[in-house]
DNA sequence: CTATTTTATTAAAATGTTTTAATATAGATA
DNA sequence: TATCTATATTAAAACATTTTAATAAAATAG
């Protein structure tokens, strides 16, 4: 059995207050001899305090709850990691929840990161299909009087904390690079166009194009999931419309596109320009390297860790989000049309 | 402030003993007329039980604690993601500690997990550069009374729970791949030679070999570690040496290889084969798609997951190791030598 | 009508800590 | 010597729940 404090109050022959205070470093005066007696006790009895019992009279949990859609995907598993690292220096613990972008599941971890009483949540996306799945999330995160912060994908109007990249820069500057070099016909590869994430991003990509005095075509909008799989069913769906460039909301779709191009034997970037957007860490080894809009994950990771603790340690502070800046990534997979 | 059992007592005008009954169902006989006072005063209080309070006299946390080298590894953050899946229906919660490998960042979050009384956890790494390390860490493994389930990367005479790979396997079936295809000087890429995994690697190397009648030649042995960084500095080293073909000896190394080998002008198969292990899924995107040895993820998530829990639930129960086998998964970057 | 059993409810202990307020002891001051 | 102050220590409450043992009330049996 594990020793208690009470045991080695005993052993020392104190109080456990006395052991408190010691072992918390508490200002009090304590006799050079009791220190000694109570601190050889504790290294005899191997104590270790039971942080269940701290954390229930102290109401800190010494954890952050990180709710994000999908660990595996390397972007989320780069945020998650780097605030980890960050927050392991100050012995704080990460419990992870992944919700396959599904509100009840979200739901599901608010409620239970915050029945079990985490100091701050992370939140990585909040932003579904249907609005009202959305309203419900804010409502219960509004009940929960804990620090939330909400992190990468930024709703409008979100009464939390947030450290947002902006997303419409997002869909602008990929789409403009294209645009300059030449391309005209670009097919947008788009999770659902409902989540407010798509719909920023291909608002960007219809601002670029205006500069450029093109309408959007709603043909070269094609819609399923950020994953690699929409890549896939994209390809040829937009081959079908001529188009001499891709941008792929996200990395993954990319990749998808990628995989496809080989079935169709087409060579990136002479048949077919790409552009993608995150910048994972594979992106870079794809033949040819991916060109890509970074979002800035370990800015987010490390500013979303600052404002969390800081709001963790003076619960009243004004709200002023934070915004990021994406940044181009040029690298092999778009051609420059103007030149040949 | 959030209502507590005793709020929802006082307003339904019973005891605390009471709601508790009721909330969880307890086989005691209770009238219509108080469960109905009790429910209702529950939703109008919007009462929720404190989970830390709970753990504190159940003297269990519903949280499982996760340790692995690095989550953005997507072998191990399909590892962690798929536990969390599976942990979910039991509202069971995961936290997640990222070692690095280092062994004391190791015993540190046994030790946080440990005193945080998590219910169980998943040891993925127990292998490091110093035999002495690693002895320390088995000692705190058993000072903790928390079932213990080692994966993956199993230590022989290891006395915990284990699910494991066999890591020998994995270097003979890879290596006689690559002979069996004509290939005889065989470059390899590995980790610190000085860690289990890669040591048991290379000893089924090295049996492949000899199956065939060969000599290892510790000059075609190139050791750094487990990262992309490693095959690009194994690479130029390996050809120094005339090697055909280059045993990586993870997936990430094999990137660096394919990524390095763009400078060299090298054309992967045709002038040098690789393969690898883990089977991420970026293998099969990668140009060409990467011929690797693939670790069962999923069946050792769900595994571990079904050992953890049945040692959760019952605590004595007898210890029999589980050993799942590793898979060729033939794709498009060994060049068979002998067709030409 | 009393004794016994069943049903419904609760008081209080227990979980393992922190923290506040009280107390005892020793030394200093007048 | 009596009073005050500083030093060292502790008792007990608090945190929010579960659970055991006790009790009260009602129903049944004899």
């Amino acid at each position: 059995m594990r020793a208690t404090i009470k045991d080695v109050a005993k052993e020392a022959g104190v109080s456990p207050a006395t052991v408190s205070f010691i072992l918390n470093n508490k200002p009090v005066s304590i006799s050079e001899a009791t220190r000694e007696r109570v601190l050889t006790a504790v290294k005899k009895l191997q104590y270790r305090p039971n942080q269940l019992a701290i954390s229930l009279v102290t109401n800190t949990t010494n954890t952050i709850g990180v709710i994000l859609p999908d660990s595996t995907n390397p972007f989320f598993a780069s945020l998650s990691h780097h605030m980890e690292e960050k927050l392991r220096s100050k012995n704080m613990t990460v419990i992870i929840g992944n919700t396959n972008g599904d509100p009840v599941i979200t739901r599901k971890y608010l409620q239970i990161f915050s029945d079990r009483r985490v100091d701050g949540i992370v939140l990585a996306q909040l932003d579904f299909e249907d609005e009202e799945e959305t309203v419900k999330c804010q409502e219960l995160m509004r009940n929960i009087d804990i620090p939330i912060i909400y992190v990468d994908r930024v709703i409008e109007g979100c009464d939390h904390y947030s450290i947002a990249v902006d997303q419409t820069k997002i869909g602008y500057l990929a789409t403009k690079y294209l645009l300059s070099l030449g391309h005209r016909r670009i097919g947008c590869a788009s999770g659902s166009i409902r989540l407010k994430v798509n719909a920023n991003r291909y608002h960007g990509y219809t601002m670029a194009l205006h500069e450029f005095g093109l309408e959007s075509d709603s043909a070269l909008l094609f819609c399923d999931s950020l994953s690699i799989d929409c890549g896939c069913k994209a390809l040829p769906c937009l081959l079908g419309h001529n188009v001499s460039a891709i941008f792929a909301f996200n990395d993954m779709i990319a990749y998808g596109i990628y995989k496809e191009c080989k079935n169709y034997n087409l060579i990136i970037p002479n048949d077919l320009s790409v552009i993608g957007v995150d910048d994972i860490y594979f992106s870079d080894l794809l033949q040819p390297p991916l060109t890509t809009i970074s979002q800035p994950v370990n800015e987010i990771a490390d500013e979303a860790v600052k404002v969390l603790l800081e709001l963790i340690a003076n619960t009243s502070k004004s709200f002023s989000p934070v915004k990021l800046n994406p940044v181009l990534k040029v690298r092999g997979s778009v051609k420059n049309l103007s030149e040949s």
